[in-house]
DNA sequence: AAGATGAGCAACCGCCCCCAA
DNA sequence: CTTGGGGGCGGTTGCTCATCT
């Protein structure tokens, strides 16, 4: 039983935007706002399915883009989100102000996997491209999985096993022992943006999000805060959204710092 | 000058998740 | 609890333009 399609594609444009339907547009969301792409385009008299507004709208239209080149600052954290979260592009975009998803996406392939290459560091893994085999293997990303959950039975037990080395290998650690003693401090290798003490983060107090609210993931089935629903604008345009503080710039990148 | 090749990027595709009914 | 619609995401495609031969 397969998907309804998500519009009639019979009966729509396809391929590059012109100017008139890209004004059409525009004054549709300016006047109406976004949401219900599906309808979208009949009413603002578009043939195009309701998908492609939607992404001709966050990927080029928005007016909070920023265009141009990305800085070198700006390169960096790319490839320390990268190194942390793996290919969740949209959780990257959400720390780049002005930036989408896409286009990091398209910058990482052109220009950031090159730029690894020449330094001799494999963009899949982050590790040095001659570094043995084993040690790269299982590199992947950093997983959201709460390992410390206590569960009986042998199942519960492996899966906690994978979890562990899954993160483990992504933050670099390589013996089991490594991973016992530095799992309990995994929340603390990616910090909170640096803020003055006096200042709660988004008015919860720095112990008041859990892992994965701090990583811009309040929905996450991972929350164990209680703050879901709180945020719910993660990689949605940056609005109203200040994961690791970037948003309001007291980003301190050396919080970021990979071992 | 013209064809071949490669880089960059906008746009599409199809799967997945969430949530309301 | 189940189901299906809506929307989001990552991977891929294909077009355009620049550079090379």
């Amino acid at each position: 039983m397969g998907r309804s399609p998500c519009c009639e594609k019979a009966h729509t444009n396809k391929g590059a935007w012109t100017k008139e339907e890209d004004d059409r547009l525009i004054a549709y969301i300016r006047a109406h706002g976004e949401g219900c792409w599906r309808s979208l385009p009949k009413a603002a008299g578009l043939l195009r399915c309701g998908k492609s507004c939607r992404l001709r709208w966050i990927n080029y239209l928005r007016p909070d883009l920023k265009r141009g080149n990305f800085t070198e600052e700006e390169d960096e954290l790319i490839i320390k989100l990268h190194s942390l979260l793996g290919n969740k592009w949209s959780l990257i975009a959400g720390r780049l102000p002005g930036r989408t998803d896409n286009e990091i996406k398209n910058y990482w392939n052109t220009h950031i996997r090159r730029k690894l290459m020449n330094r001799g560091i494999d963009p899949a893994t982050h590790r040095p491209i001659n570094e043995p085999a084993a040690a790269a293997t299982e590199v992947k990303t950093l997983s959201f999985a709460t390992p410390t959950v206590k569960e009986e039975g042998e199942d519960q037990e492996e899966e906690k096993e994978e979890k562990k080395v899954v993160i483990s290998n992504a933050v670099g650690f390589n013996s089991k022992e490594d991973i016992e003693k530095n799992l309990i401090n995994l929340e603390l290798r990616i910090s909170l943006p640096y803020q003055s003490q006096s200042e709660p983060l988004n008015g919860n107090s720095a112990t008041g999000l859990c892992f994965s609210c701090s990583l811009g993931i309040q929905k996450s089935k991972e929350c164990s805060c209680g703050n879901i629903g709180t945020s719910n604008n993660a990689s949605r345009g940056n609005i109203g959204y200040d994961f690791l503080g970037l948003k309001s710039g007291v980003l301190d990148y050396r919080s970021l710092e990979m071992k």
